[in-house]
DNA sequence: CACTCCCGCCAATTA
DNA sequence: TAATTGGCGGGAGTG
């Protein structure tokens, strides 16, 4: 068959079939005869090893073959056939390696081999994700094609994928200009403007107001929705700004792509399920209608959402729900974007931010460059849309057009959004009910923000429940946000949080909410406590340094290893420290917290600063902090949506890394511990080790700081969302994470004074602001009594904060400090362990159940048990570094 | 059997 | 008209 089709394709694009061989080939060896019988030929030559050899090279021999191998090769190569490449003679040791690889992988070339992502990754990998802006490098489709060994309409389907998030742009006939991630974040943003103004608001306003049960109730309208969407989807800016605008019909796949990524912003709990995404890009269809086509969506989003997974902003997840479980996908992406929102903020905060967006994407767009022949290619093509006119108006004119635009879109988004939201609310709300009825309904009803705490004195196991429900939850999510008090009912069962804020006692500031930033290319990220969440705030008196915090946190964390390893990515941004914006808030935002979900934050706490930890290394990392600082702060008021986003957050970042180990470091352990009320601010970190899956990456939450440290009730505390920092494993050792809290302090200035005084203070002294080492440690380990069941209770300081991840809650079913994060301080460290990442939320979550959480002694009431806990952890640790091993996680 | 999603036909567009 | 794009859905692979 592939003879065959080579055949064919000769002539179609003789040229193509050659060029690929050789290509391939020319790994091995520079040239030879274009003609690919010869290179066939040879390759089948390896074939004597085996029978099965053979007909693997006679099957390969045709096109097929080839593509295996370079794709192998590709993968390979770097890492163990690095050495193969190049001598001619190497070729025929290429083909047996091939060969060799063929038994390892292709065996089963199975379709994984073959998977969109795969090629995708591929696709990626040849071209930088931080291009220098001088060079532009363009990419030739057939080249491509040839090269990955795949038709190309296969690269057809990433490339659409990608131009609607702008990473390329298509230049002409055959010719793609590659962007790389330099305005992903702008665009990114504009989607999620668009979505929220679309989908968006109508969603949390909805959701916020929809109880639970409304949910339900409403989720029948869903279908109702009109079917406009996706033009709005076109709209959107992105789209008209980039370019995509389309030609001929809608080009779905790039519209569905920008819509499904809206759908992610918008989205609250970061988590959206198929159907849903499904039935909300079918527009009219709805609902029944065709099952066809509704099977035809579903397939569209496969595709599109292995491309995202492979580009990391998104990753597979289960939401749970009555009916069972269903496919869906977390964001896992970043969710605030800095620059953004300077312009659009600036404006008006809430009201135009798409304006703003828009203006600034489309400014960026032109400039950047290609603008003219996506232009062209729109331009034809626009008509229909208003996007173009739009945007064109957009640059002169800075509102109305856009607002028409936006108007027209949003009718649609809304549309949608409505439907979305009522989907989600009933999948949330499900979820949540379901979620609920596992934990245990009890506690949740009521509580919202403040339940947070209430269940958490309780006790150590309740706070078990709440977390696998936040787990859940966030799952579901998205609604959650909406009703605040699931959202917070189930943040408050996150443990993560709570534990930190156990162990600090305090406080505080570890639950909130984090920002975290993220380091790009390591594996390391940084979280910084965000705070969104208001929740908890009024216990807190805090204020709202959170960003500042949270900047600080940034710089700090990651310390050198971070740089290390990450430093190629720490160029990219930038910058800003800026600031943190309080300003922008961005409802959803925050909400991408949720990568750091781990921590659950939720509150919005802020300190001052953040880690300590001397190197940032990355700026990168750091503006991703920032822009969840920012968020954060705005958040607050939200807090509560946040709190439904962060059970998912959670989630995701279980499921990133599975075995988590928090830490906190305050500045000075004790410090926090002790006092909680104390200063907030201090820094903690929450280490995760890399277990299983995440081998690679370390986590460090933040967990601290609070501004408002002053005030700042334990308790309150505990809803305050935790900076998080990750770090390769490696870089920990190295370093003591400590982090100092010392840095922040200048870079953020926190604004309120006092704490932030006080934080300033604190820096220096590491340890004083915290307190003592907390741990939240998960009950677990450390728990004397609660924690039955292996899976830990984390004790979860009583803070309410309880949001915290879910994950962690599960996680962190022993939790240790690991001294080797501690180091420098006593730190408290939590550590998740979770087996596997990916399928978090189901297996999670019952593991959940049991697993402890994070408890906020302090907070909540107990506080003995806590303390004991705590005491004992801490004493014990002393210094500091104190594990928390979950040993009963392992449900997972 | 359900979930994924690869494959490639073939129509719409473009050159 | 030929080539490029890309919608679409059959149906295969996987669990």
């Amino acid at each position: 068959e592939n003879i065959f089709d080579r055949s064919r394709m000769a002539p179609k694009t003789p040229i193509k079939n050659e060029p690929i061989d050789l290509s391939k080939q020319k790994g091995c060896t520079p040239e030879r005869n274009p003609i690919t019988p010869v290179k066939i030929i040879d390759r089948p030559q390896p074939d004597p090893w085996t029978p099965t050899a053979n007909l693997k090279m006679l099957v390969s021999a045709a096109s097929p073959d080839m593509r295996d191998r370079e794709k192998k090769k590709e993968l390979f190569r770097p890492i163990e056939n690095s050495e193969q490449s190049d001598t001619p003679d190497s070729l025929q040791y290429d083909i047996v390696d091939d060969s060799t690889v063929d038994e390892f992988e292709k065996q089963r070339p199975s379709r994984k081999q073959k998977s969109l992502g795969l090629l995708c990754q591929k696709f990626l990998a040849r071209y930088p994700n931080y291009p220098l802006s001088t060079e532009k490098t363009t990419i030739s489709l057939d080249e491509v094609a040839s090269i990955l060994g795949v038709e190309r309409r296969r690269i057809y389907d990433i490339v659409n994928v990608l131009e609607s998030l702008q990473l390329v742009s298509r230049v002409a006939k055959n010719q793609y200009c590659w962007h790389g991630r330099h305005n992903l974040s702008q665009t990114l943003k504009m989607l999620q403007e668009a979505g929220e103004l679309q989908y968006g608001e109508l969603m949390t306003s909805q959701h916020k107001e929809q109880d639970l049960e409304y949910k339900f109730g409403e989720q029948k309208k869903e279908t109702i929705p009109d079917s406009q969407d996706r033009p709005l989807l076109e709209f959107s800016e992105p789209d008209c700004i980039s370019a995509s605008a389309n030609s001929r019909k809608d080009k779905s796949l790039r519209i569905m792509s920008q819509k499904f990524v809206m759908l992610f912003l918008v989205s609250k709990t970061k988590i959206v399920t198929l159907d849903i995404a499904a039935k909300i890009l079918i527009e009219e269809t709805q609902d029944t209608v065709d099952h066809s086509k509704f099977k035809t969506k579903v397939r569209r989003l496969y595709d599109i959402a292995n491309v995202l997974t492979s580009l990391g902003l998104i990753k597979k997840v289960h939401v749970t729900e009555e009916r069972g479980r269903k496919p869906a996908f977390k964001w896992i992406g970043p969710v605030e974007f800095p620059g953004k929102t300077d312009e659009l903020r600036g404006h008006s905060p809430t009201s135009d931010p798409l304006p703003g967006a828009q203006r600034g994407a489309c400014a960026q767009y032109q400039t950047s460059a290609t603008g003219k022949q996506r232009f062209t290619r729109h331009a034809s093509f626009n008509s229909a849309r208003p996007c173009e006119a739009a945007r064109r108006k957009v640059s002169s004119e800075p509102n109305s057009p856009r607002q028409e635009r936006q108007d027209e879109n949003c009718s649609k988004m809304i549309n949608l959004a409505a439907v979305c939201r009522q989907k989600m609310k009933e999948d949330t709300g499900n979820k949540a009910c379901d979620t609920e009825t596992i934990l245990n309904s009890s506690k949740n009803s009521n509580t919202t923000l403040p339940f947070s705490l209430l269940p958490v004195p309780g006790d150590s196991d309740f706070c078990v429940n709440p977390l696998p429900q936040a787990v859940f939850p966030v799952v579901q999510a998205d609604v959650p946000s909406f009703s605040l008090p699931l959202g917070i009912s189930s943040q408050a069962s996150h443990p993560s949080t709570p534990a930190a804020s156990k162990t600090e006692n305090g406080k505080p500031t570890l639950v909130p909410s984090q920002p975290f930033l993220c380091f790009p290319s390591s594996s390391l990220f940084m979280l910084c406590g965000g705070l969104q969440e208001n929740n908890l705030s009024e216990t807190l008196p805090s204020s709202g340094d959170v960003g500042n915090r949270s900047a600080e946190a940034q710089a700090a964390v990651p310390p050198v290893g971070c740089q290390k390893r990450s430093s190629h990515k720490c160029s990219s941004p930038s910058a800003p420290v800026d600031d943190e914006e309080p300003a922008a808030k961005k409802q959803t935002l925050e909400q991408s917290d949720l990568p750091l979900s781990l921590v659950v934050p939720k509150k919005p706490s802020e300190s001052p600063k953040a880690e300590p930890s001397p190197g940032s290394g990355c700026s990168s990392a750091v503006h991703l902090q920032t822009n969840r600082l920012d968020l954060a702060s705005l958040a607050a008021a939200e807090a509560a949506n946040k709190e439904s986003t962060k059970p998912l957050d959670c989630q995701e970042q279980e499921k990133q890394s599975q075995n988590k180990e928090t830490d906190e470091h305050p500045p000075g352990n004790e410090h926090i511990s002790k006092e909680n009320a104390n200063q907030p601010f201090q820094p903690r970190y929450l280490y995760v080790q890399p277990t299983a899956g995440l081998s690679s990456f370390n986590f460090l939450f933040s967990a601290n700081q609070a501004p408002g440290a002053i005030s700042l009730a334990a308790n309150q505390l505990p809803s305050l969302s935790v900076p998080c920092v990750m770090v390769p494993s490696a870089a920990l050792a190295s370093f003591p994470l400590v982090c100092s809290p010392s840095f922040t302090s200048p870079l953020s200035p926190v604004p309120d004074g006092s704490f932030s005084a006080a934080a300033s203070t604190n820096f220096s002294m590491s340890s004083l602001a915290s307190p003592t080492p907390v741990f939240i440690s998960t009950t677990a380990v450390v728990t004397p009594k609660v924690s039955p069941a292996p899976s830990v209770d984390p004790q979860q300081p009583a803070h309410p904060a309880l949001h915290l991840s879910p994950v962690l809650t599960r996680s962190c079913s022993a939790v240790k400090l690991d001294s080797p994060v501690c180091m420098g301080h006593p730190v408290t460290l939590l550590k998740l362990q979770q087996p596997s990442s990916a399928p978090l939320t189901p297996k999670s979550i019952r593991p959940a159940h049991h697993e402890a959480f994070f408890k906020t002694p302090g907070s909540l009431g107990d506080p003995v048990a806590w303390k004991k806990n705590e005491g004992n952890q801490t004493r014990n640790a002393s210094s500091v570094q104190r594990r928390l091993e979950i040993s009963s996680t392992s449900p997972d």
